[in-house]
DNA sequence: AACTTATCCGGAGAACCCTCCGCCAAACAA
DNA sequence: TTGTTTGGCGGAGGGTTCTCCGGATAAGTT
């Protein structure tokens, strides 16, 4: 059949790709802004082949990142069951926060994909899907407001693309902003 | 004296200057992404002029919504004359939401630039000053709470540059927005 | 073995951003 | 009048992003 064929095909490229994704992680070790040029050239490929593995420079951070966003995203159901809802979701968002500030590009990424939408499809699925658990259980607890959508808290918490994870003071502010943010989110009484 | 020399060494600079502002809004009037470039070139002038009077595209852009940046921070004087602090504020917010969303390009300069700090020369500066205006009637009224400051606001509201001001719904998501981060900086009972 | 087709590779090329430096012309000084 | 200084002008040039298409290579076909 043409299994083999596919898998032997895919099987050049699959290596191209590999060694694109490893040389990409290490450019992005050592300084935050590559130029996507510069990858290709480092893996000694040509830039066309970049862009046809990746097509937007988001997508190979995404790629970089994925297992990342799925550890974080599969904590949501971790950390529920070894804390209340409340506990948990904040612990969660300062989890969230911490992943964003920490990872090379991935601040930038996460920010205009969740503004354009497109995030919807590579993102927003897990990381929405994982504030959805997190609420759910918080509004069966009485700990949310019932009328808060996933889209409602992720605004909420938006100015944390705001900071400046080179600055010193990104985890007080974070602190802040997180408290002050949940304070909006709990059921008025 | 030096004075009139320099009045009419500026004189060209500053027409080319004007007609540079010109140019520059008509073309973000027609389109939101317009290249610095197609700017000096329809203003008949070399791109190293264009960047000598405006050394970053933020500085252009900054320049040419000045007037109207000065008129929101004004408004918060007198909003507060005509209402009470707490409409006020949200009045102001509204307005400051609507801004943003409805001048091409303002959105994204307001966002880098509070990210960057360097916010705090041209736009922070009046911005937060007004924020902090409505700010302390609102702590005196009992209305926020004391122990805010202005760049708390802004990041409690910073979800508003999330915003797609090319859907249709943006309007919808501010308000909703605007009412999350203020229920979180109303004092605590 | 020769041919076809699918897949992948590479880099030229267009558009853009931004910098840097040489040129000009007005203002001033000798 | 003839330098000299100074503010302003223009565009070449290096670096980036992203697209597009011709070439190679391997799989399948006759």
């Amino acid at each position: 059949m043409s299994t083999k064929r596919v898998e032997q095909l895919h099987a050049q490229g699959l290596r191209t790709r590999a060694s694109l994704l490893e040389v990409a992680r290490e450019a992005f070790e050592e300084s935050r802004d590559v130029s996507l040029n510069s990858i290709a050239k480092r893996a000694g490929v040509g830039i066309g082949t970049l862009y046809r593995h990746f097509p937007t420079r988001e997508d190979l951070v995404f790629e970089l990142y994925r297992d990342q966003v799925q550890r974080l995203t599969r904590a949501s159901g971790e950390l529920l069951d070894e804390h209340s809802p409340q506990e948990a979701f904040r612990l969660w968002l300062e989890r969230f926060a911490r992943y964003a500030m920490t990872k090379a590009g991935l601040l930038e990424v996460l920010r205009t994909a969740t503004a354009h939408g497109r995030f919807a499809q590579v993102g927003r699925g897990p990381v929405a899907d994982a504030v959805e658990h997190l609420l759910v259980a918080n509004q069966q607890a009485g700990t949310l407001r019932a009328d808060l959508t996933a889209d409602d808290v992720l605004l909420a918490v938006a100015g944390l693309y705001q900071l400046d994870p080179s600055a010193e003071d990104w985890e007080r502010r974070a602190h802040r902003l997180l408290d002050l943010a949940l304070c909006g989110l709990r059921p008025r009484d």
